[in-house]
DNA sequence: CATGGGATTGACT
DNA sequence: GTCAATCCCATGC
């Protein structure tokens, strides 16, 4: 199922995911990210919210078609796709399916799991006390890691910005699945996904006619 | 070339 | 709860 297993045998160090994960419909790739860990900048965490985007729906942004804002959308798997958020945040997506399909999984929340003290730095938060404080939002994730508009285009299966699988398959958590966050369009298709009962999530869980999670 | 709108966050009432 | 910051770029004239 998951298409990194093969590279687990490598050992220890940390390889990125495969273009092959990627590769495949952007749903099934959103849902098995979450428990991956994305590494950069000298900090890593693991994925506990993402959300999938394609361009078949109007709150993808290569709905619009082929731009040069949407080239990474639409070019090959496993680049990631950073672009400027209200003008102020630079946030992080995985671009998946074959090329010619504008299709991303946006990155939103991560568990702090190395270099809080310099996620802290960074975010301009005095300590590291906090952790749920570093990462929980695609804007504060980027930010505590590092991540830049120059990244864009980048292949993250070779780094420096590099997401991979966990060692072992036991720490994968549950997936609970809701509506995606801060959009006007396309806000009733259920393709937000998270870690159940996280702490680090950037809002809880909903969807029409569930009642909020934590 | 001018305009308007965000896949957000933090500060403030 | 409200709201501004700030910039990339799609769109339209």
């Amino acid at each position: 199922m998951r298409a990194a297993r093969a590279v687990r045998a490598a050992g220890r160090t940390d390889p990125g995911l495969p273009v092959s994960f990627y590769d495949r419909p952007v749903l099934q790739v959103a849902r098995d990210l979450i428990g991956c860990v994305v590494s950069y900048g000298g900090a890593s965490g693991v994925i506990v919210e993402t959300e999938a985007y394609h361009d078949s729906e109007p709150a993808c942004h290569a709905f619009a078609g082929l731009t040069p804002r949407t080239a990474t959308l639409f070019g090959p798997p496993g680049l990631a796709y950073v672009y400027r958020s209200y003008g102020v945040h630079a946030l992080l997506n995985a671009v998946c399916e074959p090329p010619g399909v504008g299709a991303a999984v946006l990155i939103r929340a991560l568990e702090p799991i190395e270099g809080l003290e310099l996620m802290a730095e960074r975010r301009g938060i005095p300590e590291a006390r906090r952790p749920r404080d570093l990462c929980s939002g695609p804007g504060k994730l980027t930010q505590g890691l590092g991540i830049e508009l120059s990244e864009n285009g980048c292949d993250l299966s070779r780094g420096p910005l590099i997401i991979s699988e966990r060692l072992e398959r036991s720490e994968y958590p549950e997936v609970v699945v809701g509506r995606r966050i801060g959009i006007t369009k396309a806000v009733e298709l259920p393709w937000r996904f998270c870690a159940a009962g996280s702490r680090y999530l950037s809002a809880p869980v909903r969807l029409a006619g569930s009642a909020p999670e934590r």
